[in-house]
Formats: structure tokens, C-alpha cells, sequence
DNA sequence: CCGAAATGAAACATGAGCGTCCTAAAAAAC
DNA sequence: GTTTTTTAGGACGCTCATGTTTCATTTCGG
């Protein structure tokens, strides 16, 4: 009771309705639904047809971006290659999705907003697969070994973060932001940081 | 209007109030202050004794943790040493806050409390000091000189936030998160990459 | 021990966002 | 061009956090 089942219509309506979700809420967890609204240019009574709850809404948007996170994951292809080279794909399949990846870096750490809006509750999301790929780079050599794999996994996402913000902060572009990103986080992996080019 | 002129019993409350706050506010800034204050083990009436408005105690934290990050930024003494070796010294000490600084890594990052609720404005703090010591290192050789003193005061702050959040998210330890983050750290920004012990 | 200072607890009015519902208008499908 | 679908634009009651006020109680200072 999710995607399909909607005509073309609906779907092209449901689908602005969850970007600017994205959009509004990433910035403000707890903007009102009336800002999403008009952010999609739709009224709130829509939103309304389209998402019973807010809690609705924020489940059918980490649907939506869990969804994109998986067809990075599983373009990135982490079994292949090297631990770090796995890592540096992963990351640039990311960061052609930051615009909605923003959805895990903004309130889905703080409020996790699928369950509860407890304190505390498991912040981000620990991937298996990309947790195994660090540690095949640690024990091919490729990845410094003085590293543990919940670091490496921890410290992508920090650095997504930075390339997602550093445009808006100060006044790089982001194209600037994303290759020194790539630099920075390929020369902190790596178990022999002089050869990144 | 904000410390002075206080009763050493009203310091003590006051500060339990701000400490609350961050920790609070930090991880839901749309925490209500009844969670404030008994967090702080003080009644909602005698919170709001000491800060009228919501704005009022976000400004009073702001103030308080900018205090701490001068102080912060005092002892690193940027102006000492290679660039790098400034960057490192400042990482140290503020990581020795974190627990204060986590307010400038969550609402004050999306938030901004103090003004506006807006969105795009300007995020986080670009310090002219942090600037400075980044671009001295480019020109002494000890900073890569292919990364940007902007990217490398945005990758400071990245970095801390994954240390802050590394051990709540994976099951790392507090210590194990923040020396792998500075070494990722130094790694990422020094030229010679390979001179990090 | 006693006056002053500080707090706890509760009641209260207010406003904002939420969720529901309804009707006329617009857009799409045929 | 007509029918069906989808939307806009409200009105409405509800909940909840907020901010204010008052009064009894506790704690502090000398």
C-alpha cells in the first residue's frame, strides 16, 4: 500500500511530495507539514490524501531513500576489487545522491523518525555490507590497518556530510567540496596514503 | 543580564540548566522544556524563571558554548608551529569538549537557533583563525596544498562529528574513536601523509 | 534559629500544528 | 465534450508546548 496501485498522476505527485519532504525536513526536522505542502507547490490537504500521519510521511521518505541508498550499494559492487577501491566507489555512487542521502544525514541521526523520538536510540545505520568490504581492505593491505571498520564505515558518512555542507558554509563549489572529499577521505583510508594520485 | 549579579546557589542552577539544554537539545531540538528541566532536576516553572523565552536559553547555551570554543581556541594557539601542528593542537582541545560542542554539531548546525528558523542560512562558523593556521600550513608544505583552508575547517568539524557520534552509533569506545580520528585527520590534511607516527 | 532567597507545584490562557471533513474547481481520461 | 479523477481551499475540533501567575514549601545565609 505504498508505490503502486497509483495512477501516473498520483505518482508524479506522491514523488514531489516526498523531495520536498526531503528538502524541508532535512533542513527542519520539525518545520510543519504545511511548509512540505507548499514546497511541492500542493496543498496541504493533499499531502494530506497522500500521507495520513507525519509519521507517514518520514517513513514513506526513508522508504524511498533506504531504497536509493541500496541501488548505491549495489552499483558500488563492494565485494569487487580492493577494500579501499570498494570504499571510493561507494563513496561517489553516495555523492551522486546527497540530495536525497540528506534525509540520513540531517534528522534520521537525531530522530530516527521511523520508531521512537527517544534519546539515544541507534544512530545512522551500521551496513554489514560496508563494514565487510572495510575489513577485506584492512586484510588486503589496502586500507591502514590502525583503522577498525565501524571507524571507516562512520568516517564516509562524516565526510559526506562535509562535502553536502561545505558549499552552503563556506563558498566552495561542489564540485570543489566533493573532489577534496574524495582526497581526503582516499589519503585517510588508505594504508599507503602517498599513492593517491 | 546573563551570569554576573547571580547567588552562587542561582550559578549552579543556571549553569545545570544550560548543561541540560545541550544535552537535550542536541539530540531533538524540538524537545519540550519540561525535558529541559528535569533533566536539569529542576522544575519547568524555575527554568523559566531563569530564561523567559525558548530563544532565551538556545542564545544563553550559544553564548555559553562559544565561550568554550574561544577558550578552545585560545589554548590551541594557532598561531604556533606549522599549520598542521596548529590543526592538530585545535582537534585536541576540542575534542576535550565534545560533550559542550555537541551543540554546534546538531541544531546549531540545521537550527541555527539564535535568529532565524530559516532555511540556507548560514550554517555552522567559519573561523578566521581556523582559516588562517589551514593556509599557513598550505604555504609551510605541512598541509596538502591540494585541499582548500575551507575544506579543511569544514573536515575538522566533520571529523568531531563522527567522533562524537562514532561510539553511541557502532560499539566503539570513546578513546578508539577519537584517536582514529586523529589520525584519519592528520592523515587526510598533511602533505607527507606518511610522516603521521 | 530566623528571615530571606530560591524552588516546586499547579492552574490558566494562548497559540500553533495536526488530522478530519466537505465542497467547488481544475485537470485528466475517454 | 462529457465523465471521472484529482486537487484547492477552507472550516472545524483537538492536542500539546508555551509562557504567565500564584502560593506553599524548602533551602540557604548569617
Amino acid at each position: 500500500m505504498s508505490e503502486r496501485d497509483l495512477s501516473p498522476t498520483q505518482q508524479r505527485t506522491r514523488a514531489a511530495l516526498l523531495r520536498a519532504g526531503i528538502e524541508v525536513l532535512s533542513n527542519d526536522p520539525s518545520a510543519p507539514l504545511g511548509e512540505v505542502a507548499s514546497r511541492a507547490g500542493v496543498a496541504r490537504s493533499t499531502l494530506h490524501r497522500y500521507f495520513a500521519d507525519k509519521t507517514a510521511l518520514t517513513a514513506a521518505i526513508t522508504e524511498f531513500v533506504t531504497a536509493e541508498h541500496d541501488d548505491a550499494l549495489h552499483r558500488a559492487d563492494l565485494t569487487e576489487g580492493t577494500g579501499l577501491d570498494a570504499l571510493r566507489r561507494l563513496a561517489l555512487e553516495l555523492m551522486d545522491r546527497l540530495d536525497v542521502l540528506a534525509w540520513f544525514l540531517g534528522p534520521a541521526l537525531l530522530v530516527e523518525g521511523l520508531h521512537s523520538g527517544s534519546i539515544d536510540d541507534m544512530t545512522g545505520e551500521p551496513d554489514p555490507a560496508v563494514l565487510d568490504a572495510a575489513a577485506r581492505g584492512i586484510a588486503d593491505g589496502s586500507i591502514d590497518p590502525a583503522l577498525s571498520p565501524q571507524w571507516c564505515e562512520s568516517f564516509v558518512w562524516s565526510v559526506l556530510f562535509s562535502a553536502n555542507h561545505a558549499p552552503a558554509a563556506s563558498g566552495m563549489t561542489t564540485t570543489e567540496a566533493r573532489s577534496q572529499a574524495m582526497r581526503s577521505l582516499l589519503k585517510a583510508l588508505a594504508a599507503d596514503p602517498a599513492a593517491v594520485r
